[in-house]
DNA sequence: GTAAAATGCCCTGTCAGGCCA
DNA sequence: ATGGCCTGACAGGGCATTTTA
């Protein structure tokens, strides 16, 4: 055993990593740390051979640099907090990865926490977590009411929602769907086609997204001039979709708007079972255009939002608060798009059979 | 313009929050850092009422231990790394904010990563990434053949995975599912109703998920001394699934056994386009359970997986071996339970039909 | 007085920046 | 123009010291 045996066996040296420090690497390379730590961060005034010199080094001694160290000298740690709620539903999921993508390109990386339930003290809970943990800003998506976020909590942090705060703060933007476009246009859509008692299954209406939608629908149906259908309240399941629509006359409703996608394939099932045929005695709009409504039994008409987009926005509109660059608005709200597909049709259609 | 203004607007002010240290405290409660340091760890030998005096400091001052400087000293950063592929599949999706959960727990935060493809250089990259940030440990996810980890990128951190390694590593274990188990069930179901010819509709073969899930079809036909019916390659998708079941034949097969529930949906959509009737003319097997299975036109037969009870365990395992205790097994597979709902029926029924 | 408990000093860990050679 | 040295960012560990029983 001297120091030119190789060790046999895979677990042969497994003590700690010994990861390579900026000295070690200076000391390979022969110069002084702090020549190693410019090449490291790119900074000029090295000779290109020293330059290169290093690089061999860093790859050689597979350095590289201590996070926390580092975090510590520079004051910036380049980790940004996501706050959700704890469902698997499509909506709050659909635009986590594009998040997390978007935070990478930017140098950010993302730490996750979840709430079961977006009530003040959970979410202060979860941000003193976070601030512990050194992020420079957060994310709220997905779920949520109107938050009540006490300032003082936030300490100044940055954080972009997609539901807006009942105490604005300066460092704060919401970027969310048009709600209320999409449903006033599901309502359009209805209308055209010549509804004129139309039900919404909403969402849980502590939920922002499902309070917006409905009051969407309410509009569309006060632009249109008709007197707004039954409403009843899912949780975004399809089995309380299900549900909903049992309670659901058809000789009062002629078309329904359920709040998500998920809801309308309950419905729609539920319908079914009551011997009401979709889209023939009942037209059923939906909300989200998720990736299975295209092959549903009755393709589903839906209302599709651009969960990349919204999420690659808050990331954009979070880097820009923590940067300290100028924002140009503090509410922004991208747009939906109808997708017509089988399970609506004309009250023609209706009248005949 | 001079120092004493206060500047007006929302900017004002926005300056670094002024994060009391250490030392602030303990100025602040009149004793040593140590002292303090002692009671945010709460760590014995200091007296009750001085503990007493030092958290009101702590509160009044609104300080939190700095994690860099903590994660420096300590050389601990209670944080593990989430590697995942980037779509927001139901499977790999449903177990994240279990995972979370049961991390926040354990008292380690999760960081999380994607990767498009689970290729070698990627999850080098990834890994590169996470060790870069200083987690502790990595959980991957979702996706993935066989990985292929150069067990000098790991430098020896523990994994946990879904899928097994190539280079097996000491610090490796997998939580997996029990594919095979839930593939066979189902094909023993399909039989018990008398299907003899049962056609499969796998996941991408790329993904071990899908090997695993068609090997178990392929030996629950075999098991039942039956001729394996055709495979078809689908993504994952309620499209691919559509597609799939175009191509193939009533008049070969009487059942499918589909890798997933999206597709089968699509598969189950596309019957009924060419006048097959589910589960009349043929009976489906999807594989999953997700909540709206049970809420289709045709209620989903399928395969439940327990994706929480499998974050957990995942978690447990990879704490475990961050803390260096012994574990029992380094590979751990869940069971699955079939749902036998409406999608399947006896072949009496179809000759009758 | 002694042992034990409570408290505090000093130094370490790693990297970046300022100053100086 | 380059490169070296020293310090600062913050909290915890080891041990020495003081207090208490």
């Amino acid at each position: 055993m001297n120091d030119s045996v190789v060790e046999i066996g895979s677990r042969a040296g497994a003590l700690p990593p010994a990861t390579a420090r900026l000295s070690d690497v200076a000391a390979h390379a022969g110069v002084s740390t702090k020549t190693v730590s410019r090449v490291v961060n790119n900074e000029p005034n090295v000779r290109p051979q020293v330059r290169e010199r290093v690089m061999l080094s860093v790859v050689t001694l597979g350095y590289r640099p201590n996070a926390a160290a580092r975090a510590l000298v520079t004051q910036r740690t380049h980790q940004i907090g996501l706050i959700t709620t704890a469902s698997s539903l499509y909506g709050p999921t659909a635009g986590l990865f594009s998040l997390e993508q978007a935070a990478w390109k930017a140098g950010y990386a993302l730490t996750l926490t979840t709430v079961r339930e977006p009530s003040e003290g959970e979410l202060a809970e979860a941000i003193r977590y976070l601030l512990a943990r050194g992020v420079e800003g957060v994310i709220i998506s997905g779920a949520t009411g109107v938050l009540h976020l006490a300032p003082s909590a936030l300490a100044g942090m940055p954080v972009v929602s997609t539901s807006p705060v009942s105490d604005a703060a300066p460092n704060h933007v919401v970027v969310d769907t048009d709600q209320s476009m999409g449903a006033r246009a599901a309502v359009r859509h209805l209308y055209d086609l010549g509804h004129r008692r139309i039900a919404h299954i909403a969402g849980p209406l502590s939920w922002h997204a499902a309070v917006q939608r409905r009051d969407g629908w309410l509009r569309g149906m006060k632009d249109a001039g008709l007197e707004p259908g039954p409403v009843v309240e899912g949780d975004w399941s399809a089995k309380s979709g299900h549900e909903a629509a049992f309670s659901l006359d058809r000789a009062e409703v002629t078309a329904v708007f359920v709040a998500n996608d998920h809801m309308a394939m309950g419905a729609i099932r539920a319908f079914t079972e009551k011997g009401i045929q979709v889209p023939g005695d009942m037209s059923v709009v939906g909300f989200d255009d998720v990736p299975e409504a295209a092959y549903q039994m009755v393709p589903l008409t839906t209302v599709r939002q651009d969960f990349v987009a919204g999420a690659e926005r808050s990331v954009r509109e979070l880097v820009q608060l923590i940067e300290n660059q100028p924002i140009e608005t503090t509410s922004i709200y991208l747009p939906t798009e109808l997708i017509v597909r089988d399970s609506t049709a004309s009250v023609i259609a209706l009248d005949t059979a």
